[in-house]
DNA sequence: ACGCGTGCTTGACATTTATCAATCCTAGTG
DNA sequence: CACTAGGATTGATAAATGTCAAGCACGCGT
């Protein structure tokens, strides 16, 4: 059953960068209508095609999206907290691209995409931070179509490797944030095929153990990877 | 040598979606710094990685937005009159993520990337309308992405020769709106390989002659394309 | 009309990637 | 503690795609 937000929802929704500078009563319209879900793993929250009735963010947990075409699917992001999902097609009032299931237990916030378009309207500031938003999520897309369109498919997982290492390694190692076969379709290739790619790999100095990474020298995975800010660099 | 703004480009420009709703004092900051410029076919006009000094509005000609790689190169999107590219990069202050270069003989208006984020700070119209225009770009990247990562190349092409015929086409005809090469290249494939792709349809009722296409009955062509709103339609 | 260049096509071949089937491994369950 | 289900791996094979080299064809300028 959906339960309105809870104060602690309420403050975590607001630090948001997409809210910041809004008036408060421009905020109120927003979250008068909001609701806080928790929902178990692997629900499908919303399919591609449908109207888009909700902005969601996610507060707890991990989501991914993913598109379906004639009986193929695939990963095209997984989404963590503390952010928002499916904003271009809330705004436009469109249908939405993607589909979204939960990965894990998860905990959202559902904002009713009139009220986000009500606002949008009015507040200037909302609408400059929808901006910030999504140009932020169009040139990850752009950078994602680049990695496929001029990497194999071992360039790619190199590449992928050495920026998680960047981001979340400790001591030159990590664990997968994801299963193997989530990452494999993220990277647009099957997962017998990303098996062999990490085997493939460890004359480069990459070393697997299920789910945990090592790359004690990375030089050598470089020389193979050839990162560039311009693909790689989330923050480009 | 660059020159100012004639008033019969700036009608043009005033025009545009971006652009509408904007207090017309706001309208009168951003262009008065901007230049009107015609280029010769192959020039390049940005590479990506640089700093984004201007917003860029083709009135006329057509530009290929590309990106290079490890000495690959691949065609991001083509953009035709009116319309602007580049503007993710311009209200982010960030580095371009894709480089530019005319195809034909092409005007344009370079808009100062500064006078753009400075009216986008102080104008809520703007602000939206440059929402609508990320909106629409970040959109047609996600199909982009679909469309490679869920299809084979030979599907590209048939949706692509399909969505076309359908924009373009009179009596099921049209010509070829930029040469094999970059269409391959936009369609993730390789020269040879179109070639190849090419000749495969004619089973599905497709006809080439040099950049003529003609699809006298489209119903075989749509069996195996399978075409879908969610990744062709470029309203959606 | 003649060359000339560029893009297109074709053939032979190599590489990359997917598919299918079998097996292994491991975390969770009764 | 054995059982089981689902993901991961492996091998064999097929399909898709790329590479290289040669030849073709069309348009352009002299």
């Amino acid at each position: 059953m959906p339960l309105r937000t809870h104060p602690d929802e309420s403050a975590e929704l607001r630090k948001l960068d997409l809210f910041s500078n809004m008036e408060d009563d421009h905020y109120e319209m927003l979250t008068r209508g909001a609701y806080v879900q928790t929902f178990p793993p692997g629900v499908e929250l919303l399919a591609e095609g449908e109207p888009s009735d909700f902005l969601f963010v996610v507060v707890e947990g991990s989501i991914e999206l993913f598109a379906e075409w004639n009986g193929r699917e695939t990963t095209m992001a997984t989404v963590r907290p503390v952010s928002t999902f499916i904003l271009a097609a809330t705004i436009k009032n469109a249908a939405y691209l993607m589909s979204a299931r939960t990965l894990e237990k998860s905990r959202l916030i559902l904002l009713p995409s009139s009220d986000v378009r009500e606002v949008f309207a009015l507040d200037g500031s909302f609408a400059r931070n929808v901006v910030t938003e999504l140009a932020q999520c169009y040139r990850h897309t752009i950078k994602h179509s680049k990695n496929l369109k001029l990497r194999t498919s071992l360039e790619r997982l190199a590449n992928y490797l050495i920026r998680h290492n960047e981001l979340h390694g400790e001591n030159n190692s990590f664990t997968l944030p994801m299963e193997k076969r989530r990452l494999a379709s993220y990277l647009g290739m099957t997962p017998e095929n990303l098996s062999r790619a990490i085997k493939s790999l460890q004359p480069y100095g990459v070393f697997f153990d299920g789910q945990d990474v090592s790359i004690p020298d990375e030089a050598e995975l470089r020389r193979l990877a050839k990162p560039s800010p311009l693909i790689d660099d989330p923050t480009q």
